[in-house]
Order: C-alpha cells, then sequence, then structure tokens
DNA sequence: CCACAAAAAGTGAACGTTCACTATTTCTCC
DNA sequence: GGAGAAATAGTGAACGTTCACTTTTTGTGG
C-alpha cells in the first residue's frame, strides 16, 4: 500500500528525466522505431522497468487518431448463435494487435444498419465486423473512411469465404446421398436474410440440377424446428422424396421427428441430414448426420478480412477444411420401393 | 464528395466560433451540466447540428480519465458458451452507458488471472467481468482500483446470483423426482472448476440429505456426454439408481445413451435431467427433461454488479425467476421394482 | 441607483503522447 | 584530421477536451 492517494503513473517524461534522455527518445523506445544506439535503449528499457511503466494508450490514440479498436456487431436475439465465431474473430483482432469492441443490437438487419452508421460515425473504431445481416437503406452508406465486412450478410464481400465453402459441402452433401440411390430431395432452408441460408439454398438447387436429380423443391424456413417439422408435414404422400437437407441441426430435428409421426422410418424411409454438429444431435436417434463447421476459422477469417481492408493490405486466409460431414445413423440408402 | 483530402471533424472550438460563445461554454452544453441561459443554450445547438459535430471521446478520455469502457473476459476454448450470457452483459453495459471490450483467453483460469491483471493495469477499462473461472496465485490480486466480478467462477461474489439461483432448481429437480418416488439418485457434475458445476453439486447432495433420500454419489464431470456415458456404465447393477441428474442436456444426453445401452429403459428404469433447454434435446427420445436458463439475464445480473461495483453504488438486481424446469420425457415415475 | 451576491460565461493550462522540425554526435572517406 | 553525410538525440507544438480559476453579466434589497 502506498501511502499517498492515488499513485499516479508515471509518464514518458519521467522514464526520460530517469533515463537521462528526451521525452522523444522514450517515445521512439516505446515505438520500437529503431535508430537508438544499443547503450541508450538499453538505458531507457531499465528505467521503464524500474519505474513500471506503461504507455497510456488514450494519450497516444488522441495524437495518432488511431483507436487500435474493431467493433464486432452481434445479432442481439434469435436462435443464431456466433459464439464460437466470436471466439475466432477476437482472437484473430488480437493477433493483429487490435482491441475489439463488442455490441449487440436487437431488431433486424436495419437496425444493424443504424449502429453501422453511428459506429463508424463514431470514431472510436477503426473498423466494423457484423457477424449478422446489415442493410442499408438507399444511399446511407458507412462513410468511406471506416471499412464495414459483413460475414452472413447481404454483403457479397463473404462470397469468398463463407458461401462458396458453405456451398462444396451442401454439394458434397447431395453427392454423397445420391452415390446411395437418392433421386428426389427436399431442402428445408434457413432465414434468407442470411448469406449462409442464401448459399445453401442455391448451391442445392444447382447441385441437384447438375448432377441430374430431381429437386421437390424448397421450403423457406426460419432455423426452427417447427418449419422442419412442418415442411415434412406438408409432404404429399407420394412425393417420392427420400433425402431432406435441412438447414441446421434443430431444423433436422423437426424433419426427423416429423417423419416419424408420420409413421416413415429415418433412415430407412427418409434420409435426413443437419448442420452445425449440435453435441446433442449425436444422440438424436438416428444420430444425426451433419456438418461440422469450424466456426471459429469462419470469424477468424472474416476477422482477417477486415484487418486486411483496415490495412489496405491483402487478406491472408487460412486454408484447410472448413467444413466436414459427419455421416452418421440419419442417412443411408434409398429404400428399395421409393415411395 | 468534399474536394478536400480527410474533411476534419468539427471540434468544440469551431462550435463556439459559429455559436458565437467560447469553447467551455460549449463543453458546458455537451455535458448538460446546466447553468446557461436558455438563449445560449439554443444557438449552442443550432450550431452543434449545423456543424454536424460530435465530441472526440478520446479527447474526453484524457482529460476526464475515464474510458467508459469495460473489459469482458471469455473462455477461449471447451464447451462452455457464453453467447446469450454476453448479449445479456452487452446490454446491461450499454443500458448504463458503457461500452464493453471483449477478450477471449486461451488456456486455464490462470491464463486468465494474468489478463485481468494485464487489464485491469493498462488503464483502458474501468472494470472487467470474467464468464469464466480466474484464479488469482497468491497475492497477484488486481489493483485495487478496477473492479473484476467473476461469473461462474472462484469468487464468492456471485454467490448471491448464480449459485443459489441454481441451487434451487436442482433442488426442484430432486424433489419432484422423489415426488413420483425416486429414492436413489445421482449427480453427474460438470467441472469443478467452474462455480455453476460446484453450485450443483453442493445443492444435491443438500437436497438429498435434506429430503431423506439416498445419494449414490457424484461422478465428477466434464460437460462432456462421454463422462455422462462412463457414469452410467460403472453403475453397479444393483446400485439402485433410480434417477440421474446430470450436469447439462449434453451429459444428459450421455447419461441416456449409455442407460440404453445397457438395456434399461429411460423412463421405465431410469429418470434424467439434463440442464440448458438445448433445442435438440427435445427430440432426443425420449425428450430430455431439462432446466431452461435465462442465460441473458444471468449476463445481464453479472454485468449490473459491475456496473454497480464501478460507481460504487449497490446493484439493482432482476428478480424473477431465472431457472425454469422444462418436465419431458426422460423423466418419469420410479419403477415398480426398485433395480 | 448602488452595493453585493449569484448566475453565466470566459481564459489559460493541463492531460500524455507523437509529429515535424532542428541540433548534435558519430561515421566515412579522402 | 577534416568535410560532409548519416545516424542519433532533442525541442516545442499540437491533438480536443475538461479543470480550476477569473471575469462579466444579471438579479436583488435597501
Amino acid at each position: 500500500m502506498s501511502t499517498s492517494g492515488t499513485p499516479r503513473r508515471p509518464t514518458i517524461m519521467e522514464v526520460a528525466r530517469l533515463a537521462g534522455v528526451s521525452h522523444q527518445t522514450v517515445s521512439r523506445y516505446l515505438r520500437s522505431e529503431g535508430g537508438l544506439k544499443e547503450s541508450t535503449r538499453e538505458r531507457v528499457g531499465a528505467a521503464v522497468r524500474e519505474l513500471g511503466y506503461r504507455p497510456n494508450l488514450i494519450a497516444r490514440s488522441m495524437r495518432t487518431r488511431r483507436t487500435g479498436r474493431l467493433a464486432v456487431l452481434l445479432p442481439g436475439l434469435g436462435s443464431f448463435s456466433p459464439d464460437r465465431m466470436l471466439v475466432g474473430a477476437i482472437a484473430a483482432a488480437r493477433a493483429a494487435g487490435f482491441a475489439v469492441e463488442v455490441q449487440s443490437v436487437d431488431g433486424g438487419s436495419g437496425a444493424r444498419a443504424e449502429r453501422v452508421l453511428e459506429l463508424a460515425d463514431s470514431g472510436q473504431v477503426e473498423g466494423i465486423l457484423s457477424l449478422a445481416p446489415v442493410v442499408h437503406e438507399g444511399d446511407r452508406m458507412p462513410a468511406g473512411e471506416v471499412p464495414v465486412v459483413v460475414c452472413a450478410g447481404y454483403d457479397d464481400q463473404m462470397r469468398g469465404i463463407g458461401e462458396l465453402a458453405d456451398g462444396s459441402v451442401v454439394a458434397d452433401l447431395v453427392a454423397g446421398l445420391a452415390a446411395v440411390g437418392h433421386r428426389r430431395f427436399l431442402h428445408v432452408s434457413g432465414s434468407l436474410r442470411f448469406a449462409s441460408a442464401r448459399g445453401r439454398k442455391e448451391t442445392f438447387l444447382r447441385t441437384v440440377e447438375r448432377l441430374g436429380l430431381e429437386s421437390h423443391g424448397v421450403v423457406d424456413g426460419d432455423w426452427s424446428a417447427e418449419s422442419g417439422r412442418d415442411a415434412v408435414r406438408s409432404l404429399a404422400e407420394d412425393s417420392g422424396v427420400t433425402a431432406v437437407i435441412a438447414a441446421n441441426d434443430v431444423v433436422a430435428a423437426g424433419v426427423v421427428r416429423g417423419a416419424l409421426e408420420r409413421g416413415w422410418g429415418v433412415p430407412d424411409d427418409l434420409s435426413v441430414t443437419g448442420w452445425d454438429n449440435n453435441p446433442v444431435g449425436a444422440y438424436l436417434s438416428p444420430a444425426l448426420t451433419t456438418v461440422d463447421v469450424d466456426r471459429e476459422r469462419l470469424g477468424r477469417d472474416a476477422m482477417e478480412r477486415l484487418v486486411a481492408s483496415v490495412r489496405g493490405a491483402e487478406p491472408a486466409l487460412s486454408d484447410g477444411p472448413l467444413n466436414r460431414i459427419v455421416w452418421r445413423e440419419s442417412t443411408g440408402p434409398v429404400p428399395p420401393r421409393s415411395r
């Protein structure tokens, strides 16, 4: 316990005095700018350590007009759960030397657009990453200064990462089922306000066409189990559908339930796939075939794009598989007599 | 598009000039400090609007030595998923006028303790909320200046909120099962580094004792399905256990699986309860009895404690039920012949 | 109408750093 | 060893706000 009231933190000036140099030299030392004689560097370093000096980042921000802070926007409500993505995004930001300010915005993509503008305008952050859709009305785009990256959003910016990667796996899913005889498919999509939902839907349709299969169509859902259950309920008895690609595991759980309620066996009469690898899905009966997504990497990649954009550089995106199909019991060969 | 390069933002000085007052008067206006003549207030307001002036919060921070920012620490890895809590915490912080900086820390509680110290020391945040355990080695507690609240942590600070509330529901769960005849219970806990896991365990033991029931003991798990499955596997044939309280839904799914594998019916031979209300749990067979937790409120309450602590006030915590038992198919009356 | 108090407004410095210069020291080469 | 260049170090101002005062204006009672 020190005896004085508040033990004011030492400043660059005090370090300079102790080291016997000018404050500017200390400043250079702190920015590790080079151009310091070895002996000087050591003296300053010793002074810094002796005083326990730590730079005042706010004062620095004030002078440099850079905050070293990026904002991440989270959807406030709803089933979309960005946890792992957030962790990945934060890790990437930290690795790049940025702090992350997180905001969560209730309401739809319009509300988020408002917040994006507000943030861009505040001068508090150097870039903005939104993990949910953002729609800008008319010309009210954010001022040119602050880059914005939207993940799972309307913007096309993520197309190179999320959508295509997503897509290829939907294609694999369909192809894998086709390989065991399935010909007629149904897709229950997620909320189409999400790029991920749109991407999966489009890829589904493209793949079915490309492989010469039949689509019984797409039911536009909302990521809920109920939407999956309803989709199966409203299927005609003679629809001929033998495989359902659900938007995620929760929807798939609803599809399975709906099928069982109609007396259809899964996978004996109907194969069902999910998405997300919800740990509980492995314990459904039948255990759910699903897609394990490296959400952390998804967030990391998005953040890397943002950082690159802030710095005016090219993003260095990671490679390797982002999604991995986990085949389990809810999928199987097509039934002998197609229903 | 303006013709100049960067359209520097207007400062308080320019507002003052336009309004024909001193910069100090503008400053007073901005802080809505009162003591301004109505006519003056209007003139300044008009100038602010005309210039589109927005205060430079960094400059303000520099002078006031307050950042208006709180930090939230997230566990980097592991099954613990703080998403809804984070959303709640952020909402509460925003309502109180604070921005939130989120950090995620890989590694154990020791690593988090390091980060807490680093943050407390940085002068960048006025308070720290950790959503995962933090253990301080020896005397290296954070400097007195910056309040720290640990949610789901070793600290006793949350006891009034999380643990007791949790506890009461475990008691209800056990009592509910006892009411339909169960006498001998097993608890599969979560990782005991989490206060929530410890709280549920303690309450389980206390309740069993209080109601004059029998505990077959507690298996210390790690929130994983495997730990639940193992717990059931290693149960003696004649253990007499008819009800298992699992730490969460994933563990419960493992317990159910383990029971079915041994040929025990759920709930005919064994009742199983989970925790978290994982949406997929409703579609397990049997559908999982679980506890629906208002995680958002959990986060909000924790943040409210932090804000109160920063301001030296008493926290205004919300009331109403935090947890709600959802009875489903995985629980039922005790089997006629107790195994 | 004046003395005095209270209210309103103004003045200059300070917060802790970096920027844009200038001054000094050190090195290199003939 | 000395001129010139390069490396190193120093000086003062500036970033945009609020703090701690001081000055001016307005209001009040005798």
